[in-house]
DNA sequence: GCCGTTCTGGACCGATTCGTCAAGTACATC
DNA sequence: GATGTACTTGACGAATCGGTCCAGAACGGC
């Protein structure tokens, strides 16, 4: 009943999500968000609601599916200790999260976008437990183990590489870090294909 | 000769850093530096030139005085291995560090934050770097350490730490996975007054 | 006391901000 | 094909944006 709209509801929400992601909430206008849409105002009002709460849309959005990915990478890893490497790997380019950036822009001043970003980096932590448990039993962490501590140890590891992916560091030298941390938070078991390198460093 | 300046510079800037500190750059107003610096418009232009000019100048001097205070805590340190456990733990409250929250709103678009940020943490790598190297010397971290390679991992995980301030944990659990990493990355030699813990965690 | 210089406060500017609203349009149902 | 409903377009509004400008005020040098 009604006329249907004529724009694809996913493809506008990954535009808005884009814009946010690349100029922040304060720094991206509506108007910029119309032009990304290609929406009227009155199309988008009708169907977004006000800036915020779009805001709060996709970046909720944005957080269940990073969780969902992190979820399924660990749990479908066939060695858990590989996953873990993996994690330590920012692979989001030098964007950075798109949760992270906004804490950072909005947590003295938005507590939604703080309570998000607890529960969204909490459920990594549950995550990162479970699979650091797992490769205990698979033999590739020791048995002293204590899996909560280094899955936060992990967490803060994790989010510190990939904001030095912001600092303009080239991606070999973030890579680098990437093996250093990988090494001392992981150690070497269950390494596999590691390249020979004879590098001075 | 000439009028004299009715406000205090200094004052005027550290209100100015406050702004930007809390509402981002794109969030604060000309409107509400003026008032947080009781400044009239013309004493405000005069004096500091535009909105971004004025950014740059208070986000630079934040970031010279945090190598400049970072290298003093090192040097002056009586034992090297203290000087690293120190600099883990995020003195900065929920605000979370100046720059850091300005690379991750404007790294997109602004290029010299962008530079700022690399050569101000690379300046903190630097002086990582010597203090393990001292610790190494002072028989506190193994002669096995390769210095540079664990001086960028401590600066991520400085760095991850820090945001985990920012997503509403308290600082118990910050402190947590402070020591945690601590141990993780600084071993525990030369650990001194470590408080007796039992907890079930 | 006079003059040149610098600072101060606020009026003012055009552009942009977020958001509303009304008039028109395209569809589903009957 | 008439009707009702939802979407589209863009004009419009009040507020705010960053920034300019000027008349007046407060000082140092003479």
């Amino acid at each position: 009943m009604g006329r249907p709209r004529e724009f694809d509801m996913d493809e506008a929400l990954t535009a808005v999500r884009e814009e946010f992601w690349r100029h922040g909430y304060a720094g991206t206008s509506v108007d910029r968000l119309l032009e990304a849409t290609n929406l009227g105002k009155g199309s988008f009002y009708a169907a977004f609601g006000d800036k915020r709460t779009l805001f709060l849309r996709v970046l909720h959005e944005y957080a269940t599916t990073r969780v969902a990915t992190m979820r399924d990478l660990h749990r479908g890893s066939r060695r858990a200790i590989e996953a873990l490497r993996a994690t330590l790997r920012p692979a989001l380019g030098p964007r950075g999260c798109f949760l992270a950036n906004c804490t950072a822009e909005l947590s003295p001043q938005d507590a939604d976008v703080v309570a998000l970003a607890r529960t969204t980096f909490g459920a990594f932590e549950d995550i990162f437990t479970e699979t650091i448990q797992r490769a205990v039993a698979e033999g590739d962490l020791p048995r002293t183990t204590r899996p909560r501590a280094l899955a936060s140890v992990l967490l803060a590891a994790k989010r510190g590489l990939e904001f030095l992916g912001r600092t303009g560091l080239d991606d070999a030298a973030v890579d680098r870090v990437v093996r250093n941390a990988a090494r001392n938070l992981l150690g070497n078991a269950g390494r596999v294909n590691r390249p020979r390198r004879h590098s001075k460093e």
